[in-house]
DNA sequence: CGGCTTTGACCTGCGC
DNA sequence: GCGCAGGTCAAAGCCG
């Protein structure tokens, strides 16, 4: 009996032992075990004192069997002290795992970042390519780079080709912008919009399919300015007046007319941008969102020269919603932004000034306060219509 | 008289 | 090459 308590005991402590993460267990050394088992055998072999000669060989036995069982629980204690070792390498691994991922989610959001996986893209995609011709040409394993050597090696070459492609990319929009046209449609009485430049007309034509002539103007405000614009009303609705602008000033321009340039910059980017993607099919629309929602709408139409790509501002849709602009307001009540690409005319007949409508501009500018994009589109809305009530009309 | 508009002629590019 | 349409030129006319 004292023999099993003692067993007991001792895988009671080998259990506490392991539940504690404690190191092995000497069992020669530990204290508690020692004590429990040499009181233990110790009874053990008191009580099997008689009758001597059988309990001698009965309490050798039991000796034996708990060595033998002694051994059994050190090699399940091995056991279990090799499984949680390997438990503790798995997590580890995980822990790992857990903080490079988490690394590279929040690396990702920056630029660098971007630059690196670029980098590691093209990495691969050589790496793959170079396997690819040592295995189809029998070739040995060829020497490749690390990963980290590439990128520092690399890196900076792939930097210098990104930022070539951008230069080329801005060389190429530039190029676009001096020979697109921009061409803004707006319901107007007048036969021009006014915006701030001075023009000088030289010449009318009679086009095609339609029975209204087409005035052509100089920019005269600057010394051989090459910005000109055409100005004719549209068949359908002779209440719209097209006028399309060409050119860069090289000058500088007055408030109404960078207004208008703003906005014409604007909508050019925008089209060449998405000219990129998509090709110059039949017609190209812009959402109202994208542009100048929910006062008009700019949509692409083809030009009748297809080299020269031409972008229409449609600012009718605010006319046909009683947006009429009172001519007394001066652009200068909104913001002015500082681009330049075109200018406009001046002269335009001017639309007596209402309560009705000075409430409706302030009620609209109060709502795009939040919006730059709308606040310039409208902001070019209201010079190109409003224009110049002082100057005279001409007619078309 | 100077600046601007008008208007017919001329030039150029494109399609057939 | 020819015709057409768009774009430009320049002389004449108009206006302040």
């Amino acid at each position: 009996m004292e023999g099993k308590i003692a067993l007991k005991k001792l895988l009671e402590v080998q259990e506490k032992a392991y539940v504690n993460d404690t190191d092995a267990i000497n069992w020669t050394e530990e204290p508690s075990i020692k004590n429990t088992l040499g009181s233990s055998l110790l009874s053990l072999s008191l009580n099997n004192l008689e009758p001597p000669q059988n309990h001698e060989q009965q309490n050798l036995n039991q000796l034996g069997l708990l060595q033998i069982e002694l051994e059994e629980v050190k090699k399940e204690n091995q056991n279990l002290r090799s499984m949680l070792n390997e438990i503790s390498e798995h997590y580890a691994a995980l822990q790992n795992q857990l903080l490079l991922a988490m690394q590279q989610k929040k690396l990702s959001s920056s630029p660098r970042n971007n630059e690196d996986m670029q980098a590691i893209l093209i990495y691969l995609l050589n790496l793959r390519t170079t396997l690819k011709d040592s295995q189809q040409n029998n070739m040995e394993k060829p020497a490749l780079p690390s990963c980290r050597q590439f990128l520092n090696t690399g890196k900076i070459n792939n930097r210098v080709i990104l930022q070539e492609a951008k230069i080329v990319e801005e060389q190429a929009f530039e190029a676009s912008c001096k020979k697109a046209r921009v061409s803004v449609r707006a319901r107007s009485e007048s036969s021009l919009m006014g915006d701030g430049c001075q023009w000088r007309k030289y010449g009318q034509k009679i086009s095609k399919g339609n029975p209204c002539p087409r005035a052509y103007y100089r920019c005269n405000m600057g010394t051989a300015c090459p910005v000109r614009k055409q100005v004719q009303r549209c068949a359908e609705d002779e209440s719209v007046v097209i006028t399309t602008y060409e050119g860069n000033h090289n000058h500088s321009l007055p408030p109404a007319a960078r207004s208008m340039a703003c906005t014409t910059s604007a909508a050019l980017k925008m089209f060449l941008s998405g000219s990129t993607t998509s090709s110059h099919g039949s017609t190209y629309s812009y959402s109202n969102s994208d542009l100048f929602s929910p006062l008009c709408t700019s949509t692409y139409y083809p030009s009748a020269a297809p080299s020269c790509p031409t972008i229409t501002l449609d600012l009718t849709q605010t006319s046909k919603n009683n947006m009429k602009f009172p001519s007394a307001i001066s652009s200068n009540h909104l913001q002015p932004f500082p681009l330049s690409l075109h200018g406009q005319p001046q002269q335009s007949e001017g639309i007596l000034p209402s309560e009705k409508n000075l409430a409706l501009v302030d009620v609209v500018s109060a709502a795009i306060t939040n919006d730059p994009s709308l606040k310039a589109a409208l902001e070019a809305a209201v010079s190109s219509i409003i224009g110049d009530s002082q100057k005279s009309l001409p007619t078309l």
